[in-house]
DNA sequence: TTGTATGCGTTATCAC
DNA sequence: GTGATAACGCATACAA
């Protein structure tokens, strides 16, 4: 079923089927009415392939993120296939487990990533290094702060003001001995929640005890766990603790609940993300929400918007920066 | 940078490039070593396009579910793309957040053309009738029990048998007033799992008091809540609740908690699918796990059979059961 | 083992 | 406003 049998089926030339397919303007209304009843009777649809052959262009677009099952990537994607859908794009998403050779490779476009029209990519190991060499073909949206000057349009929230302002509120409400679980030596993100939490400290003149500040090396349920617990075995306990997502901060939960101590009773816990799960641990996680939505529909239009060439698509790199909040809820008590 | 560049640069025909890109056999192995030289040099990459346009293929398998930001389809998602990779697939992945309207036109031909080799479909509203009618042109593979003679593969677990395994388990350890939640008229899942609670009631003669059998809308944290919730308020109460999913089981087990009702002293609650996050409510959830590994190989190792024509890709549509356990954990008491 | 030539289905460039 | 026709880049039937 191609166009050339429809044209001849509708007594047409292929030029002018291909004209009512794409909605061109000039078409005269009857033409246009009798093309489209030829379709709709021999149920034509336009192959994709030779179309993409043609113009150059997919129609796909690529989510690259560490991994699906990770709530807070899967409620990314949700949102972003959403975005793509409603601009007329269909989106493939590329899970990395972390690789910085996965994410090099996609980043510059190898075996898969030369398919997509465009890019959004969800670094956690690219080094400063790789996006300075990336000579991307084809428009690449990053999602985290931009550290280096590259060409890429970054989409981001202030990590360093919303880790500070969780911590802060921790304060406020009179906790003293306050931990965090998350920090990380190369991964920007929890580098720069930990920037936010240690200014938050300096300027209550609390001290951060080694002992409080806890590295992990995945984001994850089990590292929560493992952490909190080494850190309640040890003789300096917290009495607030923030962890720097939602997934480490429901593991904390966990090993306090599991020795009987009592949240918030004893300790405060403060998660980051927002991810639906956490409205419904007993007690349920106060967390900072990122405006999700905006993140998706930010980073989708940037990318439209370059890969349709339009106006506001052309141009140097941009660094958006969309809002997030603070959500109390019971496990960092009244406030 | 295309093939007849290549070509020209190499001093060879545009054929032997081809050869070589695709591994074929019979090329000189000097040839060879010399073609890929020049494409390494010139850094030259197949247009996706253009092979599909004249293979017939794109590499593309779909999977579409109901909503990615479900744990249960999340972690699938997980499963199926990771298989599809090693098979040399990309995943697309498509959400239909349960619309019949938006499953039925993907079952048939799929977004922006029939753009993919093969579908992996699991279908929360599809009716006997749309599978009936469907004349899919591409190998489908359907999630669930296979409820229809249709000429599509289906992958699933017994869905009857474990939720009367289930239901059993909570009878063996001396419940007597037990409720479900997650009823559903339509959809087959939910009826498959009340079948299998029911056998398992009618099995002790114990009775199915209407004020225990939920029904929902949805499968999410906030009917399980709801539901729960309702039968508590009620004058019967359950001593345990058996929810159709997980995400059902931690509404009801915050439903529970907040009311003082202690898990699983005066209910014992029981959930479905084994997400990774029912091992780290407080306390965890028992639940019953579907080898998702399993369903993703056999899924898409269907579907890459019949897409290659390979020997076992041919012949009648297969009907696969795969295996399910009860995993015990702390919201059942000791078994 | 390798070269030559053709066509996959579409859109775009020219005419009319 | 519409028709004829030439690419787009690749894989393969057929030849050598």
């Amino acid at each position: 079923m191609t166009l050339q049998e429809v044209a001849r089926v509708a007594g047409v030339s292929p030029r002018t089927v291909s004209n009512v397919v794409n909605g061109y303007e000039h078409v005269a209304p009857r033409t246009r009415e009798q093309v489209q009843a030829v379709i709709d009777a021999l149920g034509y649809r336009a192959n994709a392939a030779a179309r993409s052959l043609r113009t150059g262009r997919t129609g796909l677009l690529g989510l690259v993120v560490p991994a699906l099952d990770q709530p807070y990537f899967a409620e990314l994607a949700r949102a972003v296939v959403r975005e793509a859908t409603g601009a007329g794009f269909t989106v493939v998403v590329d899970q990395t487990d972390g690789d910085p050779d996965r994410e090099r490779e996609l980043l510059l476009q190898g075996p898969r990533g030369a398919m997509f029209d465009g890019l959004v990519l969800s670094p956690l190991a690219l080094t400063a290094r790789d996006l300075l060499d990336a000579d991307a073909t084809r428009p690449v949206v990053l999602l985290g702060e931009r550290t280096v000057d590259t060409a890429f349009d970054h989409v981001h929230i202030d990590n360093v003001a919303a880790a500070r302002a969780a911590a802060e509120h921790l304060i406020g409400t009179g906790r003293r001995r306050i931990a965090a679980i998350g920090l990380q030596t190369e991964a920007h993100t929890g580098r720069q929640r930990a920037e936010g939490f240690m200014l938050a400290l300096a300027e209550a003149g609390l001290p951060a005890h080694p002992h409080l500040l806890r590295y992990v090396e995945a984001y994850d349920r089990a590292s929560g766990f493992a952490a909190m617990s080494a850190m309640l075995d040890g003789d300096l306990r917290p009495d607030a603790v923030f962890c720097f997502n939602d997934m480490l901060a429901i593991g904390a939960l966990r090993a306090c609940l599991t020795r009987g101590v009592r949240v918030p009773g004893d300790v405060a816990v403060m998660g980051f993300d927002d991810v639906e799960e956490v409205r419904y641990t007993t007690p349920s996680l106060s967390s900072v929400r990122p405006d999700r939505d905006a993140i998706a529909r930010v980073a989708v239009g940037r990318l439209v918007a370059r890969v349709e060439r339009r106006a506001d698509g052309v141009g140097p790199a941009q660094d958006v920066t969309v809002p997030h909040e603070l959500v109390l809820r019971e496990s960092t008590g009244p406030a």
